[in-house]
DNA sequence: TGATCCCGCCAACGT
DNA sequence: ACGTTGGCGGGATCA
């Protein structure tokens, strides 16, 4: 039953977060989903409508349909909507699929909406296309690694400088017309080279980022990525539509410019805008300067610090990690030595290899696409709402999302621990791994949803200095500008330090007293609440979650694993430069599955085997770019030879090199990189429950790979042993197998295998 | 009014 | 041929 709207003070503006978090928890999408198809009776008048204050309660007959009102349809709602249905931070393997068919229909949306938003996600990284009507949710594991990576690009691009530039001759120009005038601007940086930026990507990741990448994939993308750019290294992270719109433009083709060109970015800006919003990303505010208030966007995501250091992984992995700034005196020297793999590149993908890239996704795609068949929302089946879904829902889809923001950061400390404290011994295997021995390998299953968060640095990249930004000198953006005045949309607290860190800028508001304070206490308190009640739930199934969810990972630690054959495997398909490596190398038959958290792993008799599969598609890129392997050094004791890791370090570790796109060998050195956990210990923990479930996915994995798994893989094989392992339950899943020596040479000894599971769909509905 | 931006046509692509 | 993606911009709404 929703519980009324207590307390709205009268022309508040309708705010997410205030009571409605009660409902949303208490109603969850299914619930929510089962009452609006019932009647709406109810809720009508509950103040849920988007516009509360006058019209609230309409007298019973029109509420349905009397006028979404265009803001009802909003993107932004919209999208509130959307991302209220995927956890901000999703489990390493949880019902982190979506069908964007689906989610229109659920969402009572054309699906031309659900693009626009999945488009701007997938910018982000939270998102990735997976084939045809299927994209994974990463939610913001992947965020802090995407939105360094975009700072240093769009550093690279000096954007901040471009951003001055065009500041400085508009305002020469103020009189000046703005049809001829803009003509001029648009040339002034040295743009063009530069100006073929494309989608950044991240290591890991690119694959399926690019997966979509075969259409002119210059709109939203490439464009949301821009515009994040230029809040991370504009100074006072706050970009006005107009700048922000000039700059793409220029960047775009050299062609027109014309005024409609404009018009219409501008419009698209507000489509990425109102997404980006909706993550709270950024906030609209007015910029008033000498002409007018002008709309603008200020940035309200986290701090970006120019790399690592934000990472918990950091205190854990400093010591074979050395800082960038040190790496910078050579790079050739650096790469060499720390950056075993190549070095240079941007995440950015080059239009020259786009082709390579194509031909491998076509590749992939051939794989996964299955004919889909678009679900038409038709309004007519009554049962489950057709209609307008209730507006109460909608709040509720809102506040709950928002809220679960607000819980982030209890889990982010969270994952705190796992640096400092020896991982006891928890359920979920993974963690016991039994201290490295001599050489040991491993092979880490990763799925595909819980991308590799590692990020590897390229030394060019890090020639970037100050992590204050703005390198130049000439810091002063807005300097003459100096006049330029913010004006928050709702709520104060402009420019103000934000707290670094603070992944949901909301909490803070708590500071303002008076108007403000109302909601704001409201809402942090409960937020509070919420989180709480989050962290109790987390721990096990949360109990309105429909989904079961297996353990998604096991570990089979296996005996010196031969990882020579592995090698091979990597040379032989390389042919692309590329490509997915995915092979599987086997190896004798494992001594015996070690306990590690699956039981049922046991049951099946599993040969042993060694997957090095990469189904992450890596670009030449992103070889480059992620070595991989990254704390490989610290797995291979040799390398820096008194710290032979203790135990618990290399479990760690383990654990988070699942995260790592490895399947790349690792060259002799150990590759600096950081990276970020994605995986808190929750994920473990429950892996060890309801595990008997899946018995016979597991099983099934198994066999299939097994089946592949014969002696020396010939191209065709992996062929066909990539297409299967594609189509395992699990969806793509990546195994990597790597050793580092300091040597070179590999060495291994133990490999451990992760086999992720998908939890059953029971989801009612 | 100007700021927003919904809507959905229709082209580019993939299959 | 047909389905999926997703530019694009008219024109309705909102402030």
């Amino acid at each position: 039953t929703p519980p009324k709207a207590a307390e709205t003070p009268a022309g508040e503006p309708w705010t997410p977060t205030s009571n409605l978090k009660m409902l949303i928890s208490a109603a969850s999408p299914e619930i929510r989903s089962r009452e609006q198809r019932r009647g709406l009776s109810g809720d009508a008048g509950q103040g849920l409508p988007p516009k509360p204050s006058s019209q609230e309660q309409l007298s019973g007959d029109e509420y349905e349909k009397s006028q979404p009102s265009r803001k009802e349809k909003s993107l932004g709602l919209l999208c509130h909507k959307f991302l209220a249905r995927y956890p901000n931070y999703p489990s390493t393997v949880e019902n982190n699929y979506i069908c964007l068919d689906e989610v229109a229909e659920e969402l009572n949306v054309e699906r031309r909406r659900i693009y626009d938003i999945v488009n701007v996600l997938e910018s982000l990284h939270m998102v990735s296309r997976l084939a045809k009507n299927r994209y994974a949710w990463h939610g913001r594991h992947n965020l802090t690694k995407t939105l360094q990576t975009l700072k240093k690009v769009g550093e690279e691009n000096k954007y901040t400088q471009q951003i001055e530039m065009l500041k400085k001759r508009e305002y020469e120009h103020e009189f000046d017309t703005d049809g001829e005038g803009n003509e001029e601007m648009a040339r002034p940086f040295g743009s063009v080279e530069h100006s073929e930026m494309c989608f950044v990507e991240l290591p890991g990741m690119e694959f399926r980022a690019a997966s979509v990448n075969s259409r002119k994939d210059k709109s939203l993308r490439v464009m949301s990525q821009k515009f994040v750019m230029l809040f991370l290294v504009s100074t006072p992270q706050i970009v006005s539509l107009e700048v922000a719109a000039k700059i793409l433009i220029g960047e775009d083709q050299f062609e027109d410019l014309g005024k409609s060109k404009f018009k219409t970015k501008i419009r698209r800006l507000y489509d990425i805008a109102n997404v980006l919003s909706s993550l709270e990303l950024i906030k609209k505010v007015h910029v008033t300067e000498e002409r007018g208030r002008k709309p603008a966007f200020k940035w309200t995501g986290p701090e970006v610090l120019p790399n690592a250091r934000d990472t918990k992984l950091e205190a854990t992995t400093a010591t074979w990690v050395p800082h960038i700034s040190e790496s910078i005196a050579s790079k050739e020297q650096c790469s060499k030595n720390l950056f075993p793999s190549r070095v240079k590149q941007s995440f950015t993908r080059h239009p020259s290899l786009i082709k390579l890239v194509k031909s491998i996704e076509n590749d992939r795609r051939k794989i996964q696409s299955a004919p889909t068949s678009p679900v038409k929302i038709s309004a007519s089946s009554d049962e489950n709402l057709s209609t307008i879904p209730s507006k109460m829902a909608q709040l509720a889809a809102i506040s709950k999302h928002q809220l679960e923001g607000q819980s982030q950061n209890a889990e982010e400390m969270q994952v705190r621990w796992a640096s400092g404290c020896p991982p006891r011994a928890s359920p979920a295997a993974p963690l016991l791994l039994p201290p490295a021995q001599a050489a040991v390998s491993y092979a880490i299953y990763l799925h595909p949803s819980q991308a590799p968060t590692v990020t590897t640095y390229s030394p060019s990249l890090m020639l970037q200095p100050l992590p204050c930004s703005n390198t130049t000198g000439s810091k002063s953006i807005d300097s003459r500008g100096s006049n330029q005045t913010t004006t928050e949309g709702g709520d104060d607290h402009t420019a103000k330090d934000e707290p670094r860190n603070v992944p949901t800028a909301t909490k803070r508001q708590t500071v303002q007293p008076e108007a403000v304070s109302h909601k704001c206490l409201k809402r942090s308190q409960v937020s509070q609440e919420n989180s709480l009640i989050k962290r109790c739930r987390s721990d096990d199934e949360s109990p309105d979650t429909p989904l079961t969810s297996f353990p998604s990972r096991y570990l089979i630690p296996f005996p010196q694993c031969i990882h020579h054959g592995t090698r091979a495997g990597f040379s032989t398909k390389e042919k692309a430069g590329v490509c997915l490596l995915q092979h599987a190398t086997y190896s004798s038959p494992i001594a015996g599955v070690i306990p590690v958290t699956a039981p049922e792993l046991k049951t099946v008799n599993i040969p042993a085997f060694h997957i090095t599969p990469l189904n992450i598609m890596l670009s030449p890129t992103s070889i480059a770019a992620a070595p991989v392997l990254s704390n490989s050094c610290i797995i291979s004791s040799n390398t820096s030879s008194a710290q032979t890791p203790s135990s618990s370090v290399l479990n760690f570790t383990l654990q988070h090199l699942g995260l790592i796109p490895a399947g790349v060998h690792v060259p002799a050195n150990p590759v600096l990189q950081h990276m970020t956990i994605s995986s808190n210990p929750e994920c473990v923990s429950h892996s060890s429950e309801h595990t008997n479930l899946k018995e016979e996915k597991v099983s099934k994995n198994i066999l299939q790979l097994s089946g592949h798994c014969n002696g020396p893989k010939e191209p065709q094989e992996l062929q066909a042993a990539k297409e299967n392992f594609f189509r395992t339950p699990g969806g793509p899943n990546t195994v990597s197998s790597f050793s580092a020596n300091s040597d070179g040479t590999d060495a291994i000894s133990q490999g451990t295998l992760y086999i992720p599971q998908r939890k059953l769909e029971v989801s009612e509905d």
